[in-house]
Parts: C-alpha cells; structure tokens; sequence
DNA sequence: CAGTGAGCGAGCTTCCGCTTGACTT
C-alpha cells in the first residue's frame, strides 16, 4: 500500500514520473475524462438550469473502479491533469466520482515532465479551479446541445444519420466553399517572356543567363510584337542589384504542424502521423504529440545547445524562445520533441524512423542561427523597347539552420525564378541572346484543401483541438460530406512563341491542368447540408462562432459570469431556430431541372437519392409511365453536371448479346464498370475496357477469366453440401455458406477442415457485420 | 461485395475533447 496516489491523464506520462517522484508514490492514470454527459436527452436538464447529467462512460467502468480501489486505501492523492480547462474539468469528476475528501486531495499542475518541475509541482499544490471547471462544463454542454439538436433536425429534413457540430459543420463549409470559387473560377492568361542569353564566364566557357521579362503580355499579337522589335535589338547588361537576407527557422513543432509538415515531406496521412506519433510517445522517444504549445523545456534548449555546438560549432547556434500565437492555444504541454535531443535516429518501422527524423531535425534547427543569403538581381535593357529582362539568383553566404531542416510550403511555386549561381558580368556588357520565348501562362484557380492544410486552417481560425483535428477529418469523410480523392487533370492547349537565330516560330502545346492528388472534395450530401445549415443556423456556421464563444468561456474562468447564465442566452435564440428549421424548411435533396432530352423530349432532372445522387429522365405520370434512374459517376456534382453529361449516363445498361443463352450486360456500379452475366458479375478492367464500347468477345473473355480465377480460389467443397465451400480470400482462407461469408481461425489447414468443422465454424456465428463506425 | 431509386412507419442515428487499445473491413 502506497501513501501517496498520483493521477495523470496518460499511462506513458504516469510512468515517467513514478521515476521521479520514488517509491512513497504510487502513480496511475485516468485515461483522459471518465464521464461524459449521458446519451438520454441529451444528458441536460432544461427544466432545472442546464443542469448535466454525467455519467461514467462505459470503456471508463473499469479504470473507474480500480481508482477507486487505489484512492481508498492512499492517504493522499495527488491530481496531476493537465492545466487547461479539460485538465481541470477531470480533476473534478476525479474527486466527484471518487469521492475524495478535500483534506485528503490535493490539485498540482506541471508543464514539463522533469525532476524538479514534478517536485515542485509538488510543494505547490492549490485547490481545484472551480471557475475553469465550469467553463469545461459550458463548452461541453454547448457543444452538445448544438449537435444533439441540430443533427435530428437533418434527419428529418435531409437524410438520416446525419449529423451537425460546431466544429465539423465549419470544417465542411470550408472546403465547400473553397469548391464553389474553384468552379466559379475563370482562369485568364497572359504571354510570359523568357531568355536566354550566352556570357563567358572566368574560364572563358559560354555559359547561360536565365532571364525574366518584367512583364506579361495579354494577347499573343502583343507578344509577337515584341518578339519582332527582338529581331534587331541589342541586349546590355543595365543594372546589378545585390541584397542581403535571411531566413530564420521554423518554431518547433505542434500538432497542426507536425501534421503539415509530416503530409508535405512524407506524404503522411494526418491520422496517419498521430498514429505512428503515439507509438513514438509511448515508446518514451518523444514528448506529448497533442500540444498547441511551441515552448521547450530549458532542459531541452541546454542540450540542443550542446548538441549543435557539437556537431557544427559555436557560430551555428542561437537561443530562441518561441512564443505560441495561435487562436485558443491552451499550452498544457512542451512543443512536440525528442525526449533525448543527442539520439538523431531511433530504431523502430521506417515510419517511425522518419517521423523522428523530422522532429529531431525541426527542433535542432530552431535552436541554431538564421541563414544569410545574398539576392542578386541582373537587369538586362532591350535597346529598343522600354521593358527589361531580369535574372534573379540567390546564394548562400551562411547556411545556419539550412544545415539541417528547411521547412516546405504548400504551394510549390512553378520554379519561375532560377535559385542558381549566376555567371559573372559587368554593366554594360553586351549579351548575346540565344533564344526567346513567349509562352501563355494562366492563373491558378484556388487550392482544393489537403487534409494538413485544413487542419492549418482550422487551427488559425481556433476551431478544435490538437486532439480532434484527426478525428474531425475522419468524422466529416464517414458521414459523406467530404472525400479525399486523386482525379485526373484535363488537357489544355496554350500558345507559344519562339525567337532562335532571328527566327520566329510559333507553336501550340498541350498541358495537363487541375490534376489532384488526396485532395478533399465536398460531396453532393455535403454541399447540400452546408447550405441547409448556413441558411437556417447562420450564427452557428459562421466562422467566427467558436472564437466569439471561447470569449465567453474565458470570462467564465475568469469568475466574471456565471456559465449557466452564458448557456442561457445561447440556447433560447438557438433553440427558437431549431423550431423554426424543423416547422418551415421543406426537405431538401437538391434537385436541379436539368433541360429536356432532345431525343424523347422528356425532363431531365438530378437529385440526390436513396443510394446517393442521380440523374432522373422523364416522371411518373397518370398514364404509367415510369422515369429511368442513373447513378452520378464519382466527380461529377449536382451543382455542375450538364444536361449533355446526364443524357450520357442512360447509355447505359447496355445489352452486348448472348453467352451460353444468358444475356450479357454491361453497366457502371458503386464498384466501377462490371459485366453482368448469369447473376455473377465481373469488373472491367482499369484503364482497358471502355463500358460504351465494350464488345461481346471481350466480356467473354472478362467471364472466363473470373471462372478460372474463382477455380483456383476454391479450396474444398462437400458433395453433401453443395452450397457450403471453402475458399481463398484476400485476407485467407474463409467458408462460404448460403451466401454468408465465414472467418477461419487463423493457423489453421483451411484444407483439411472437414463438414462437420465447417458447421461448427458457422454455428459460431458469420463474422461481425460493420457494426456502424464507432470510434 | 453488386445494381436498387417506393414510403407499412419499428427504432436508431448525433456533438467535442480528453485518453488508449481492440480488431477488422
């Protein structure tokens, strides 16, 4: 039996400290909050003050019991949560639910996890915040009573299932939005002209100069205009500018950062790196991955110090003391770093391996000196026209933290500016040009978001926390208001003109635009619950509401208002639009009258349906008549798709003809294109087979060749019992049973099962069905 | 794994933040 319990919220933390803090301490953790606001109506008490009511949650019972065990028999307990509003708001449910008496708890808070920051946590402890505590309670019941009421009100008026929030329902509406100013983007161009000119350089070899015209031109007449006065120019060296400047390192990191940084550098996935960043934590490698704080530990900065010093001398460091800027940052925690700054790599998966490089390396360089460099800008004159060429070169006269980290940005601009050496030449120096081109560039359309830069988005607006930023990405993709998704870019054609050997020539060329790679797309059900919620729940949805709200929670703990009174004045107008949403909005599908099929002169509209969005050709009428349907192919959207577009998704079905006296049809499902064919179906090929051109010989072939292939993932069949067999899957062999699918334990010789194995195996029940997405 | 597009009206869905495992699909 211990004398002193310690609570913390982590089990790695827990048994940091324990080292710590010796043997006359027992330290355990809660596993984060252990009550939550109870499911049945919505676990408020309207009626009596917005009173909550908590319960312990389920997956908590446990942990629950057994502090309570632990706290019974310790003379005193120490409740060590973090120091945020959450942080406090357990450190009360801890005493609640464990019914510890005042003179036996005592409340400590530290931010760092060393000897002497626990120790003296220790000597200092105070009472719990009650005031902090309460401003948890009204961000908790706010955020319920905004999506426990704004979420039925979809279901009836959209789909079921649905759900609304105050973060995920902005999270959505921004890439929403970002959307429609893509498609309402009109892209325009301009001629960009670039030289190249031939100088000697020390050695008497001819060397290229890059250059820039100072300007674009809107039209290619322009363009060709210039090219022409070209022809009998002469070119001079008018003007050599050199500037100094430096670039200073980035902050060390945070969760969003970590998150950007990790997507843009490794190609992670933002779920992707918080997994792969706990096993580092928990492994003891790295400091708590879910902070908004940038600050390190003195610990930390001595022995980046050391550690630069070390590796490239004293002229490469520099003491820098980072400050957290962002919007409702609560800073409980250090910055993200390597626990041990001297380990520069740590074993591990290759994942782990490369996450830690990259904290290792963005810590070290934000303790080391900025870089200096030097800009240089050549301007080259036309003699005959006005405008002038420039080239542009940037070298490193001190590399600093470049040494080791460079942090990247989201826009990769389009290489227009050379970062290279330029070769030596002096004002007036005649230059010789060797080629000139004209090419027509067009404005970017905005950027569709990446799962990172949301993530970075969010966080400037200080909508969520370092641990939602994750899930709320998961949450807005199950629900199908969201998809991240590649797509192919389209061909453009672009004009170009080239002046080499004093002669013009000019070209059209293709380029591929718009390509996407794992960008987030809003759906049709997204776009139309977005627009639902904006017009009915305008304070909710606007993007300020969460910071306006935190001002709010703010005064709270600040023992200026009184929590329940803020709640009040929240809910009474809220809930008035609640009523008034569910009384006067009809229900919604977004339909759109599309035009009339110029064949059969019937309607054709698209809506989303049942199974999802759809194109709808003709109506059900008086006299019988029945509309067809067609599922909307991935990438096309209600609010763009044109009537020509939905005429070409009744092409199909298509019937190719006759198989063994079986029809054959060809159709595009949830799963892409397939081959219809004696109640079995088999996919098209990728990048092969086209569904509007496809022929009968080939869907023969596509037929045959499942057969052979369902031939040799057939393990075992009994005679007795046509209808069970034992085949190969993808994650192995399993039973196959009057169309219910089987798990086979794994080890064991699928082959050797016998029938009466069999039966027992699917008496144990066919494998869990996707029971919903619980997490 | 699977090609549906309707309305018998059961019973269910849903939030944000704090934390770690369970276990596939």
């Amino acid at each position: 039996m211990q004398e002193n319990l310690v609570i913390v919220e982590s089990p790695a933390k827990a048994k940091t400290i324990e080292k710590f803090l010796g043997k006359d301490f027992l330290v355990t953790s809660s596993m984060g909050h252990i009550r939550d606001l109870e499911k049945k109506d919505a676990g408020i008490d309207l009626e009596n003050n917005y009173l909550p009511k908590y319960v312990v949650s389920p997956d908590k019972k446990k942990i629950v019991s057994e502090l309570k065990k632990l706290a019974k028999d310790a003379k005193l307990v120490w409740i060590a949560s973090d120091e945020d509003r959450e942080g406090e708001a357990i450190a009360w449910h801890l005493q609640e639910v464990l019914k510890l008496k005042p003179e036996k708890t005592k409340r400590i808070v530290f931010h760092e996890i060393t000897k002497e920051a626990i120790l003296k946590a220790v000597d200092n402890p105070r009472p719990i915040d009650i005031n902090l505590v309460n401003a948890q309670q009204a961000r908790r019941v706010l955020d319920r009573l905004v999506g426990f009421e704004v979420s039925p009100v979809l279901w009836k008026k959209v789909k079921p299932s649905l759900s609304a929030g105050r973060v995920q329902s902005v999270a959505v509406r921004l890439i929403v939005e970002r959307e429609r100013e893509i498609i309402h983007f009109t892209a325009t161009s301009a001629f960009r002209l670039t030289a190249v000119f031939l100088v000697p350089d020390e050695n008497g070899n001819v060397v290229e100069l890059k250059a820039e015209l100072n300007k674009r031109f809107n039209t290619k007449a322009e363009a060709r205009a210039f090219l022409e006065k070209c022809q009998s120019a002469e070119f001079s060296i008018a003007d050599i500018q050199k500037k100094p400047s430096k670039r200073t390192p980035a902050a060390p990191f945070t969760t969003s950062t970590l998150q950007q940084e990790a997507s843009r550098k490794l190609g992670f996935s933002v779920s992707q790196t918080m997994s792969v960043a706990q096993r580092l934590y928990e492994s003891g490698k790295i400091t708590y991955m879910r902070t908004d704080s940038v600050n390190l530990s003195d610990l930390a900065i001595t022995t980046a110090k050391s550690k630069i010093l070390d590796m490239h001398g004293e002229k490469y460091h520099k003491f820098r003391q980072y400050t957290t800027k962002s919007k409702g940052a609560q800073e409980a925690h250090e910055a993200i770093r390597p626990t041990y700054l001297d380990q520069e790599e740590v074993s591990g998966t290759a994942q782990e391996k490369r996450l830690y490089e990259l904290i290792w390396k963005r810590t070290i360089a934000s303790q080391m000196a900025d870089a200096e460099l030097e800009r240089t800008t050549i301007s080259i004159k036309v003699s005959n026209a006005p405008e002038v060429f420039q080239a542009t070169g940037e070298i490193i006269k001190f590399d600093g933290f470049l040494r080791v980290y460079l942090e990247s940005t989201d826009n990769e601009d389009e290489g227009s500016e050379s970062k290279t050496l330029l070769p030596p030449v002096k004002v007036d120096q005649l230059l010789r040009a060797e080629q000139i081109d004209a090419t027509e560039r067009f404005s970017q359309k905005p950027a569709r978001y990446t799962e990172a830069s949301l993530v970075k988005k969010l966080e400037e607006q200080g909508i969520g926390r370092p641990s939602t930023y994750a899930p709320t990405i998961t949450t807005i993709q199950n629900r199908g208001y969201v998809v991240k998704e590649d797509r192919p870019g389209v061909e453009r054609q672009y004009a170009t003109l080239s002046l080499k050997n004093g002669k013009l020539s000019e070209k059209e060329k293709t380029e591929i635009t718009g390509a996407e790679k794992s960008k987030l797309f809003p759906t049709d059900i997204g776009m139309v619950v977005n627009d639902f919620l904006v017009k009915y729940f305008e304070k909710i949805m606007d993007y300020s509401f969460t910071a306006n709200v935190e001002v709010d929670f703010d005064e709270i703990a600040d023992g200026k208002r009184i929590w329940t009174e803020v709640i009040d004045a929240f809910y009474k107008p809220f809930h008035h639009h609640v009523e008034d949403a569910l009384e006067n909005s009809e229900r919604t599908n977004g339909e759109r009258y599309l035009g009339d099929d110029p064949a059969t002169g019937l309607p054709v509209s698209v809506k989303i349906g049942r199974y999802g969005p759809l194109a709808q050709l003709g109506e059900t009428t008086e006299e019988g008549d029945k509309p067809r349907f067609a599922s909307l192919r991935s990438g096309q959207i209600l609010e763009t798709i044109t009537l020509e577009e939905a005429l070409e998704l009744f092409k199909l079905p298509r019937d190719l003809g006759e198989y063994e006296d079986k029809k054959v049809r060809v159709n595009i499902g949830r799963f892409g294109p397939y081959v219809q064919h004696d109640g079995k179906f088999v996919s098209l090929e990728k990048n092969v087979d086209d569904p509007y051109s496809v022929e009968l010989p080939r869907a023969i072939e596509l037929i045959e060749a499942k057969r052979e292939k369902d031939r040799k993932a057939l393990i075992k069949t009994f005679d007795e019992e046509p209808e069970l067999r034992i085949l190969e899957g993808r994650w192995g062999p399993y039973i196959s049973y009057k169309k219910k699918n089987y798990k086979i334990a794994k080890g064991t010789d699928a082959a050797a099962l016998s029938l009466e194995d069999c039966m027992k195996i699917i008496e144990a029940g066919p494998a869990p069905k996707k029971r919903g997405r619980k997490k």
